[in-house]
DNA sequence: CAGTATCCTACAGGATACTG
DNA sequence: CAGTATCCTGTAGGATACTG
């Protein structure tokens, strides 16, 4: 079993990588076809789109439900679980956001 | 120039990776000189742990303070800007506790 | 002890084409 | 439209040896 030097570790390997925060972020604003999320998401592959949100249902953080229809039909809704993320995430961007005024700032300075 | 999605993926930018957060979780602690941190990240490589505190370093998030002595010592410590990623660093430790506690009950169901 | 310099590898992530 | 299957590439991260 992996060790980890702190529980931060277990968060990232949950929640890392490129794609991932972005589609919990976006599900927490409600549910959304796979269409609708490759558009938000914008240059996401394929590839990864499917990947990221067979891994986030695989771990509870979010459900997948299928309408029986042609041409078919798949929505993508939060979890509780994964609404729990929330706070964090909402966190994390409100850091960035203050972060690059700062920055800006600064080098408006130079 | 770079576009986002969502202030999200600044933040990441950041502290993002491997090592970054774990490196200011532990700096948020105190300072640390080199090879202290060396010994708490455990598996980290010299080049990672280096090139990670040189951005870090960078980014402003945290300081190097030089001792003029031999043997060398160098300590770091975090900045006023990295420490206001504290409560988020928190709640990232917190949540993934708690995760992985439910996923240990939801085992010992089957 | 702290840091550089190389070289190397694994894998996250992407491009493209195809199916029900 | 949602999802698979392949093949491919860039780069994050690692191993090792060396310097002041």
């Amino acid at each position: 079993m992996k060790t980890y030097v702190c529980d931060l570790e277990i968060t990232l390997d949950f929640i890392g990588g490129k794609w991932k925060p972005l589609i919990i972020y976006f599900l927490i604003k409600g549910p959304k076809r796979t269409g609708e999320l490759k558009t938000l998401l914008q240059s996401i592959s394929q590839k990864m789109l499917i990947q990221s949100l067979k891994e986030l249902e695989h771990d509870k953080l979010i459900s997948r439900k299928v309408y029986n229809q042609r041409p078919p039909k798949v929505e993508y809704s939060i979890t509780e679980i994964g609404q729990t993320l929330e706070p964090m995430l909402r966190a994390l961007c409100a850091w960035g956001k203050d972060y690059s005024q700062k920055t800006l700032e600064n080098e408006s300075l130079k």
